[in-house]
DNA sequence: TGTTATACTTATCAAAATAGTAGGAATACA
DNA sequence: TGTATTCCTACTATTTTGATAAGTATAACA
């Protein structure tokens, strides 16, 4: 599969919203800085994730971004939704073919393609990706870094 | 999932070389005629699937196109794969990101939505398409056509 | 009350991928 | 030799993607 910047962007943002706000935010300065992606590219991806209500965000000086939710309430189905929706949407073309073997194609192999990726990612969590990256930092020479 | 137009056009051309192929060949302007694709744009697909050992062609007049194998020692994981690498490879990325949030993504995500797809292309075969074709065609207004 | 740090919005640009077309060469049958 | 076909290479237009830029709105704080 191929899967844009954007989706992987955005879901290393949010992982590290949710790993690095403790009891205040996080703010983009401080993605871009731990995790090597522009400033600019963050600002304009994160909106897509608190319009979709899985971030929350506050503006000013002293302003950054929180989860809405705990993080084990946050499928990643909403979340990958939420940044692009072709990669869990139903399959769709550029230009559809409006044919019987179009038809058969799409019951016997697109629909079942899409159902299984969209009950899939229903059932992973934010959590559970955080949980891995505790454990892959953990083990690893990147110490995790704490702010204060 | 986006499907780009020439795999639908690619798996819509091979279920048609099935299909209508008994002892003869299936040349790109039958195909251009019963599934309305432009002959040109076949004529720059079907390459693909030769070259993948799925259909052998025969030059010259009288030519066209067969299956090497039957229908159901044809996945649709190589016919994909054939068309297009990235629909059923490994999960790419434009501008990959090599940190330990992206290693926990693939370990928990990535790699295990592909490993389901190709665990499902390798168990659908061209045999499966066609019966459904033939299925939803005895149903419907669009008679089957027999070319002698 | 002014300065600063931040999110927010909109526009823009370049690069890459995609869809589809075009022209003609090679091949084989009759 | 003529015709029907596959084959090959190149081309173009459109869309998508990735990323940047400039400036506005908001809130904390000194």
């Amino acid at each position: 599969m191929k899967i844009s910047s954007k989706v992987e962007c955005g879901l290393i943002s949010l992982v590290d919203i949710c790993v690095y706000s403790g009891n205040s935010v996080v703010t983009v300065i401080n993605i871009s800085a731990r995790q090597h992606i522009s400033a600019k590219y963050i600002e304009q991806i994160l909106p897509q994730l608190r319009q979709a209500n899985i971030i929350r965000s506050v503006k000013g000086a002293k302003g950054g971004y929180t989860l809405t939710r705990p993080a084990e309430k946050i499928t990643l189905y909403e979340v990958i939704n939420a940044l692009d929706r072709n990669v869990l949407g139903d399959v769709s073309f550029d230009n559809k073919q409006d044919s019987l073997i179009a038809g058969a194609l799409s019951e016997c192999l697109w629909s079942k393609m899409t159902e299984y990726l969209q009950n899939f990612t229903e059932n992973v969590t934010l959590r559970d990706i955080a949980d891995r990256y505790d454990k892959l930092s953990s083990g690893s020479n990147e110490e995790p870094m704490y702010y204060i």
